[in-house]
DNA sequence: CAGAATCCTACGGGATACTG
DNA sequence: CAGTATCCCGTAGGATTCTG
């Protein structure tokens, strides 16, 4: 089993973008389409696979899901790991700055789903 | 004076996108590039002329300054009064879904003041 | 003062096919 | 199983100019 830092290959550290606000950075980081899908259902369910996330978010593409995962890990909010078998095995979890996102995330579900009651 | 439910000329109801998740049509709301900013702008102080956005949200351009108000005013997040006066006078406030929206920005915001500390 | 009208481009997102 | 590799497109966002 392997456990990296960042297998992303994404230098997420490197970008100097100029936000005009605080709330910028964070919706840069949660603003993917699925990205918050993906949250919900870690946090929901725990580890989960390709896969199950496939699955579970669907109808996102594996080229989409594959893609928000790698920015999530780049950011450090979602951990991978890999373990070395035939047929490959992959897991991905909530780091600790993932679950922080808690706080931001269930007011922001709680608000959508007020929205979508209203019409 | 003259104050309309929706001068925007945006019909957000009409609109039938498919959410796959309640935190998607939140977001579809305040993820446009200046929304947090004028929304935590007329939060923080009140009625705002379209100037003074301009300034304090600079450097954002007059087109979209324009175009992400008339979006938050179709979707009744913020009122637009006009003062038919010469030279023109246009006032911007919160409405109370506006204000709503301080639940959800507010934990926005305290995330991301910490991604910016960290570095 | 507060915009409307154009024009333009970068990139987020999707369909499809291939691979270790 | 868990991805790459291409190709493609709509549109969010920006620069610039004109108007009541």
């Amino acid at each position: 089993m392997t456990r990296e830092n960042n297998s992303s290959g994404i230098d997420r550290t490197a970008s100097k973008k100029t936000y005009h606000n605080p709330s910028e950075a964070a919706l840069d980081r949660i603003g993917g389409k699925w990205k918050t899908g993906i949250l919900c259902m870690l946090a929901e369910h725990g580890e989960l696979r390709n896969g199950e996330l496939l699955r579970r978010l669907s109808p996102v593409t594996q080229k989409m899901l594959t893609q928000q995962l790698k920015e999530l890990e780049a950011d450090g909010l979602i951990l991978r790991t890999v373990f070395p078998e035939v047929p490959p095995k992959v897991v991905y979890e909530l780091t600790d700055k993932g679950w922080s996102l808690q706080s931001v995330l269930e007011p922001l579900c709680e608000w959508g789903k007020k929205l979508l009651h209203a019409d």
